[in-house]
DNA sequence: CTGAAAGCGCTAACAG
DNA sequence: CTGTTAGCGCTTTCAG
């Protein structure tokens, strides 16, 4: 079998514990038998066994990732790796593993939460989406157990559980904003998952804006759609067939926005001269659409990391105050959006 | 602290053992105790520890997963959350987690590996890529420990690794006959990282294939780019350059091929009319560029699952025989390709 | 500053 | 068919 912290041991001269310690580096051990048990350590290749190790601890060092279900194939979206790039840089700086969740649904992922929490098989979990009425959020939530949300919890009574978040209303409004300074008022809105906190989020930004100048919302002119591919596409058939098309285009997420534009262009339709779009992430390929894509950058990256270490934080001091972190976005303009023409078509 | 098996013993009024026996379903339990037991398992919500369970039982059910270096953006790829939702499923399947590697640089990532393998954290490795000369292949395999890759071992000396991959030879050479089949005669090859197995693959059958069609081999129609994105970009710049303009674009990645047309449109240059394009791998997103583009379907989500059920398979018999599975691919037409037409510019 | 011994929660002989 | 006992490899009192 591997070699054990008793060969170790046996090899420096020295007790088990006294081995122990000096893989936790105890002050209390002399410089002297810490060299000589270093030493033994190299000489025998040793790596401590992890399930013995953490079941002495009563911790893992590991964290667990809790991925949409993928049912839908939301999960295709290059968002994720770019959380988990993220996360993972935070976690492998502070010494962490990732669990990753495998369920498809969303009982065999409560399910296997649930054995992740009680089996101790992680210290702590990042939900890496946020959807209203999440059980499993209640669960965690009333567990007790250390987790952190990118996104936020829609309930009221939840309201201090610990997340990391982008102020989406309040970019969801600024874009609308934005196309209203350029001229437009026929302004449609194509949105995500309407279970998912960030649609909500968009949509009301989205209304503020309208209503803050005086433009009525059209319930034409809002449309919801899951599938991120199919979803941009769909969504523009309905809208193009409208007698009073829009002008402009508000889109959840850049690669719907892809969809949005294939379409727009078997159809002919000429962006940004007969119609300009505006979205949301600025995932990596984002600029490379033809013409490249208006988008907001919500710093991806920056939501992983911040999870992980809001998450490890509150695993380190379980009677910390929780925290609400809230990572700045940022408008980037490219070439999808222009001032309202006169030769709007219709 | 957490409901233990004990805790169920006393409940059902058994021994601890006899609940172990009744959590491995053992046959040589009366069915009468192992309903009282299980009762006792619902009421106190017993779940077993895991670290206990992996430490007594030498074994931990999960699988690690080894990504690139994040070092260049190879990572975002939709390459990856796709092989993962392969993996994921199969090992939903068989009731095996994931852990994921969290290093971003070789060194990093090897320390990692290391650790895991003789820190008994997990049961079996996948490596999410292959490359040249890699150092943790031969690790793993000298190791003897259960692995299996995505791709295939360079070294003739490791051929007897257990892989999953798609003939890329073969595939290249497919693709390059076809656009020479539509009267192409300037063909030009854009690949990615060198180091990297499958580019190595692309390129010989793309060279192949000319050969056979007794055209030469132009170095300067050959170029590599590790980067995703710019990488497509300044390769077109290059390509464009030459006096002799190709008139069909081989492209080693569907990503890359958004920033190939995004520069071409920049160009001015017409896909299909002024120059045919052929990608690999068919990620989600390939059917929204536009035009939507030809590409091979490499059929990710199975290399993933069948990667997964090799190295379960392994795992559970360690002296079964390496194996080798190749995944069909598929030629996906769609619009980006088309016969040369006699108004070739230049 | 270091050693002995108990225990983390579960499994696996070995008895009976 | 079920209970007793001894580990799995590491950490942590408690002595000294």
């Amino acid at each position: 079998m591997s070699v054990t912290i008793k060969d170790v041991a046996k090899v420096a001269n020295v007790a088990p514990s006294t081995v122990s310690r000096v893989i936790a580096n105890s002050p209390r051990i002399s410089e002297r038998t810490k060299e000589k048990v270093r030493q033994a350590m190299k000489e025998l290749d040793y790596h401590p066994n992890y399930n013995a190790r953490n079941l002495a601890n009563k911790s893992t060092k590991t964290i667990g990732l809790i991925m949409p279900n993928s049912v839908n194939k939301t999960f295709q979206n290059p968002f994720f790796p770019e959380v988990i790039r993220g996360i993972s840089t935070k976690a492998h700086q502070l010494d962490y593993g990732l669990y990753l969740s495998t369920g498809q649904s969303d009982e065999e992922i409560f399910e296997e939460v649930q054995d992740m929490v009680l089996g101790r098989r992680v210290d702590g979990i990042i939900l890496l989406y946020s959807k209203v009425n999440d059980k499993l959020m209640s669960y965690l939530y009333h567990e007790k157990f250390p987790f952190t949300v990118i996104g936020r919890p829609y309930d009221q009574e939840k309201l201090d559980v610990t997340y990391v978040n982008n102020d989406n209303f309040k970019a969801a409004k600024t874009v609308t904003e934005y196309l209203l300074l350029l001229g437009h008022e026929r302004i449609a809105f194509i949105g995500g998952n309407l279970e998912t906190v960030v649609t909500l989020d968009h949509m009301e930004g989205y209304k503020k804006a309208l209503m803050n100048a005086d433009i009525g919302v059209k319930d034409d002119y809002v449309v919801f759609h899951e599938e991120l591919q199919e979803g941009g596409q769909e969504a523009v058939i309905d809208l193009m067939s409208l007698s009073d098309r829009p002008t402009a285009l508000i889109v959840a997420d850049d690669i719907m926005t892809f969809g949005v534009m294939r379409m727009l262009s078997e159809m002919d339709v000429k962006v940004p001269e007969d119609i300009s779009i505006i979205s949301f992430n600025n995932v990596l390929i984002s600029e490379l659409s033809s013409p490249p894509m208006t988008t907001v950058d919500i710093n991806i990256y920056s939501l992983g990391f911040e999870a992980a270490n809001c998450l490890i934080d509150q695993i380190n001091h379980p009677d910390i105050k929780t925290k609400q972190v809230i990572i700045p976005h940022k408008l980037i303009k490219r070439q999808t959006c222009q001032k309202i023409s006169n030769r709007s078509f219709n």
